[in-house]
DNA sequence: TAATTATATGAGAGTTTGTTCAAGCGTATT
DNA sequence: AATACGCTTGAACAAACTCTCATATAATTA
C-alpha cells in the first residue's frame, strides 16, 4: 500500500470524496508545509539542538548564559562539572561548531562566551516552560 | 593537579593575588551560576532539545508548526518523510514524551499538533538565525 | 632552554540512538 | 464475524555518541 493511497482515503474521509485532483491539491499543500522546513536551515538548527541536548553541554551553556555577557575559562567551568577536562574540551568544541559559544585566547587561558543565539534559545526555553 | 588549584592560579592571574578566601568567594560565585542551571528543569529541557535535534523529528515538528494551529495525521506526514511509518510513529512517540506534540484520536486516524512550547522554540530559532 | 601549565586532539571502550522488520491492537468496513 | 486499515510497539542491529586515557600543542615560567 502506497502512502498516497492512504492519504487519498483520508481526504475522502474528510470531504466525502476525493478525486485524483483533490489528492494532488492536498499533496501540493503538504509540499508547501515542507518548503517551510527547507527555509529554516535544517542542518544548522539540528546541529545546534543536538549540541544543546546533552547534559554536559547544556550545563556549560547554561552557566555561560547565567554569567550574562561575561566570559568564563575552562578552569572556571571545570570545578562544577563532574567530567574530565578532556570531556569539557570536547564539549566546548562541539558547542563552538554549533554556533553556541565563542572562543578567545587570553594568555594561557581560553575564554568562552555564549552567543546571542544560544541566549535566545535558552530564553525561549525558560519563557515557554509554563505554556 | 586539582581543578581548584588551577582556578586559584587563574584568579591570581586576574587579580594579582588569590588568598584562600578569594578562591572560596570565586567558587561561591560559580556555584551560583550553577544554581541557575538547577532552576531550569535540566532533564525536561534536554529531553526536548535532543528530541528536536534529529532530522526526522525536526521535520515533523516543522511541518506541524507550519500547519499553524491545524493538526495533521500520520498519513499526511508520511508522504513527505522518507522513512518507514514505524519510524514516524517512534518519532512521534518521542516528541509526545518531550512535550513537543500532542495526540488525538479521530476515528481510525491519529491527529498530531505542535505544542505552544514547540512553536516557541521554533520561533526563537528562526528569530535568532541572523544574530 | 627546559619544565610546567592549560587546553586540545585522537583512539578506543561502552552506551545510546534511529531505523527497519515483524507482530499487535483498536477501529471501520464488508 | 471476518477482513482490511491505520498506527503502534518490541526486538534487533548498525551507526553515532560520550566519555576517559594517552598524547600533543601552545603559552608561561624557571
Amino acid at each position: 500500500m502506497s502512502s498516497t493511497e492512504r492519504l487519498q482515503r483520508y481526504v475522502a474521509d474528510e470531504c466525502g470524496s476525493c478525486t485524483d485532483e483533490d489528492l494532488a491539491d492536498r499533496l501540493a499543500e503538504l509540499e508547501e508545509l515542507n518548503e517551510s522546513v527547507g527555509g529554516s536551515d535544517l542542518e544548522t538548527d539540528i546541529e545546534l539542538l543536538s549540541a544543546l541536548g546533552n547534559e554536559t553541554r547544556y550545563k556549560i551553556v547554561r552557566m555561560l548564559h547565567a554569567a550574562d555577557d561575561d566570559e568564563l575559562c575552562v578552569c572556571e567551568l571545570s570545578p562544577l562539572l563532574d567530567v574530565s577536562d578532556s570531556a569539557i574540551s570536547h564539549a566546548l568544541s562541539k558547542l563552538t561548531d554549533a554556533g553556541l559559544v565563542t572562543r578567545r585566547k587570553e594568555g594561557k587561558w581560553r575564554m568562552y562566551r555564549a552567543t546571542p543565539r544560544a541566549n535566545a534559545v535558552l530564553v525561549a526555553l525558560d519563557g515557554s516552560r509554563s505554556l
